[in-house]
DNA sequence: CGCGGAATTGAACATGGTCAATTCAGGTGG
DNA sequence: CCACCTGAATTGACCATGTTCAATTCCGCG
């Protein structure tokens, strides 16, 4: 199947690179869409492609031994994800599932140090981006080992507006069904807490709940729980 | 200063490098010596080297803006640390500082790329070992979400005692100078409920303490902590 | 209209944090 | 060599945050 560069062409990661280059890399790739709920790839599953997301929106998950979950990341389109291979593991590490109907491109993994050695700048462009995860998990285990919930509430929710916000009349509405749920296992709380708080939140004015909604009517007033002790 | 190439030859990151290509990388390194407690570089500097720990131990920390800190990582012997550079941030995120006395090697952050254009190899070892941070990294937030806190400190212990430990008659050794604080900020919980942790520890006869020392008497018991709820 | 997953909410409880008071080890200087 | 001083560690009492358990209610979809 033949790709349209144009397609990729606005994204960061294939920013300086030659239009032969991308007709070459889009060669290997293949489209798939991805209904909600489905899975792209489950933890454990040898890794044999690696994909980039170009429309939607996925939840990458990890399950415990002891049937424990917790959301390691949301992808957002044009992001890179199932590196596995890269990074010198065979099988994924996790499961990613569409929060909402999605656009995927994959390729095959034997392609990646192909690629890098082809083509050093998606290399360095790939090492920036996972080390801006890196950071992102740090601010997380910093976040976690310091800040009580409410307050790491606050962050994961300006962060999600910030990735996946789409301005809506009075408010900043998350682009894709989030639960609770979803939101407790982002912050390392249970679900009942995460309503509790969302529910206070409510009454203040600061957001707008639902089932698997969230509208964000102020965000200043979250900013100013995220950030501060109130004194 | 000319670095003799055999001194760093047995690490993995210059395992299939060519000797050439190594001599030509150490003309550009600079060795230093790190008094213990002295640091190698703060939070927030302007990143001018990237490093490479030959020996000895540093603990790198991060700050948050009310003064909490946290372990982000020990760093052993062989790896290499503040990369920041090649993850497109001008300034270190974080203090790196000699828990024992060491030696590192410092290259200037400009020559990053160039190295890893005429060396791409280095650039998929150095992808890994990222790759294998942002793992570790994952790893903590699964564990302080999900486990509790003497869980947690028996995982970290563990981690240790593999990664810096020594046969020492009755037991495993840790290798160098480690705080319950220390303890306390790499398993985000409180100086406090490590040393109590510890005592008990120390009842059952699985662990051995000491100011700033640590020998781990029961591996298998501490697995065992580590691992599973005891039903 | 009824079913099921999502959310809300209350009450009891527990883990672990906070505060505070000592004790202890070890390096420094008299 | 000992007395002192500092930072580390220990330990107890109290308390708060957040979890657990449980009972309903709500919402959207088939």
């Amino acid at each position: 199947m033949k790709i349209d560069r144009t397609v990729v062409r606005s994204l960061a990661l294939f920013d300086r690179m030659s239009d032969e280059d991308l007709d070459r890399l889009l060669t290997h790739a293949t489209a798939r869409r991805v209904a909600q709920g489905d899975a792209v790839f489950e933890q454990g599953q040898q890794a044999a492609s690696f994909f980039l997301l170009l429309h939607g929106r996925l939840k990458v998950t990890q399950v415990t031994e002891d049937g424990q979950q917790i959301i390691v990341r949301v992808v957002h389109p044009g992001d890179l994800f199932g590196f596995a291979k890269a990074l010198q593991r065979s099988d994924y590490p996790g499961t990613a599932r569409a929060a909402t109907e999605s656009v995927i491109l994959g390729w095959p993994t034997d392609l990646w140090p192909q690629f890098v050695e082809q083509n050093p700048r998606l290399a360095v462009s790939a090492m920036q981006t996972i080390g801006q995860r890196l950071e992102e998990a740090h601010t997380r285990i910093r976040e976690m080992s310091t800040q009580e919930v409410e307050r790491r509430v606050a962050h994961a929710v300006l962060r999600l507006s910030k990735q996946a916000g789409r301005k809506e009349g009075e408010g900043i509405r998350i682009d894709f069904p989030i639960s609770r749920q979803d939101i407790a296992e982002m912050t390392g709380t249970t679900l009942h807490t995460v309503s509790r708080i969302l529910s206070a939140w409510e009454t203040l004015g600061l957001v707008q709940g639902g089932r698997q909604k969230l509208l964000i009517r102020d965000i200043a007033g979250l900013s100013a729980l995220a950030d501060g002790p109130k004194d």
